[in-house]
DNA sequence: GTCGCGATGAAAAACAGGTGAAATCGCCTG
DNA sequence: CAGGCGATTTCACCTGTTTTTCATCGCGAC
């Protein structure tokens, strides 16, 4: 599944690398070069993240401090700290500042790809069952979604922005949900604010839908954003 | 069989030394110098490990603390130990910490293989056994791949990836499975994450099939991965 | 009417994965 | 130790799919 991902890491190098590497896995990646910055981006929720790639020299605040100081707000999300340092008191201080895992630098990306992979499993909100509500289900594994309509079960495979977007409505049925926020937490924020990619992709999921003969469960609120129905026009 | 290995080991030479002879036994080899990280690859579950070689000594981590860990957390893997202590104490404190067995320092590399061998055929979960799904049967003994068709048997001789791959494939039959999970159990982590040796081994073997005469059993699933189907075209 | 927001369809861009040829590797043989 | 051979990986290119952009349209509110 793809994550909504934080990193901190001033090499703008390496930064880079790592952000295309984890984009191109299909996560959604923002990145900040300055400790300080990042504590802002993590605690004002702008985006839900489920994950924190932390660089351990940090202009502006350190890696450990920031650690500290999501663990101290509460803050559940795994971290990772990045580090040049071998030494074994390094290690155990991340570890104690909150930190799930660390890497040593250099690592190979491939490393770093497998421990992200490992931290989302290992976590406790790990939730990869699937997700229902109503007649829709969607099981992310095969990447299927099944409406039970009054024709029997209809199985439609989703893309992967498809799949996101559904995955956000599924958990938040029957709210409004405005279209910037859509947009926090399925984009990253070097998104250009003229884009309209939700309507876009809205409009996608609308039209796969409809194809294979569904009414859209998806309403648009003028000027107040979007809302899932679970449930199919003509039922209760 | 070739087997997927941890090796934990700091003295650089002797590592390396390892590595090489390990690898050039067809086994898939990950290597860390650190006790900690260490725990953290095997923990992780990134790759499913089938051995681990640890040194006694390691910053980090000490090795047969790594052992006791293991176990405390339940993983069953065979655990080899590395030590330069000769002592009977000390052999007796590794194997309670968990380790399955244990060689002295200096060693000859003969000698490590050995011991690679035993482990492997001692291990409970030791299935040399011939995979067979649907109409397809692989002998890791032979190498032979066996498929029975409507005009009868057909048997392929697989080279190592290819065998490796197969094998996957039988053990997980009709499940979608990502490229990247392939890549982490059949090569090590030290890959170039925009490598398609994936996609090129996966190619090798349909080819090979295809060569036979054999409709492929593998299909791609666009974004998502490969599934192996355990049916001939045709049939149920 | 016209303003703003979102819908729309088409086109463009980005991307994943497939492909054949060529380079490389490890190992065996002469 | 060179040459050969099969296995494996890399490379450059190609294809089909997904995602984004763009220009335009429609609709309700003021």
């Amino acid at each position: 599944m793809p994550l909504r991902i934080l990193l901190v890491e001033d090499e703008q190098e390496l930064a880079g690398a790592v952000q295309t590497v984890l984009q191109r896995q299909g996560h959604v990646v923002d990145h900040c070069p300055d400790g300080l910055e990042g504590w802002m981006l993590l605690s004002s929720e702008l985006a839900r993240y489920e994950l924190a790639i932390v660089d351990w020299m940090l202009p502006g605040l350190s890696g450990p401090e920031l650690c500290r100081r999501a663990r101290t707000a509460g803050l559940e999300l795994p971290l990772l700290l990045l580090t040049a340092r071998a030494e074994t008191a390094d290690r155990v201080e991340g570890l104690d500042a909150g930190a799930d895992d660390y890497l040593s630098k250099p690592f190979a990306m491939e490393e770093l790809l497998a421990r992200v992979r490992a931290l989302q499993r290992r976590q406790p909100s790990y939730r990869e069952p699937v997700l229902a509500v109503g007649p829709y289900r969607f099981d992310p594994q095969s990447g299927l979604l099944e409406v039970s309509t009054a024709g029997g079960l209809v199985a439609i495979p989703l893309a992967g922005k498809e799949q996101q977007l559904m995955t956000y409505f599924l958990e938040n049925p029957e709210r409004i949900i405005p279209g910037s926020q859509l947009r926090h937490q399925l984009w990253d924020l070097h998104q250009d604010p003229v884009s309209n990619v939700v309507a876009a992709q809205v409009r996608l999921l609308r039209r796969k839908l409809a194809a294979h003969g569904l009414p859209s469960p998806i309403e648009t609120v003028p000027s107040r954003g979007y809302r899932f129905l679970a449930r199919l026009p003509g039922e209760p």
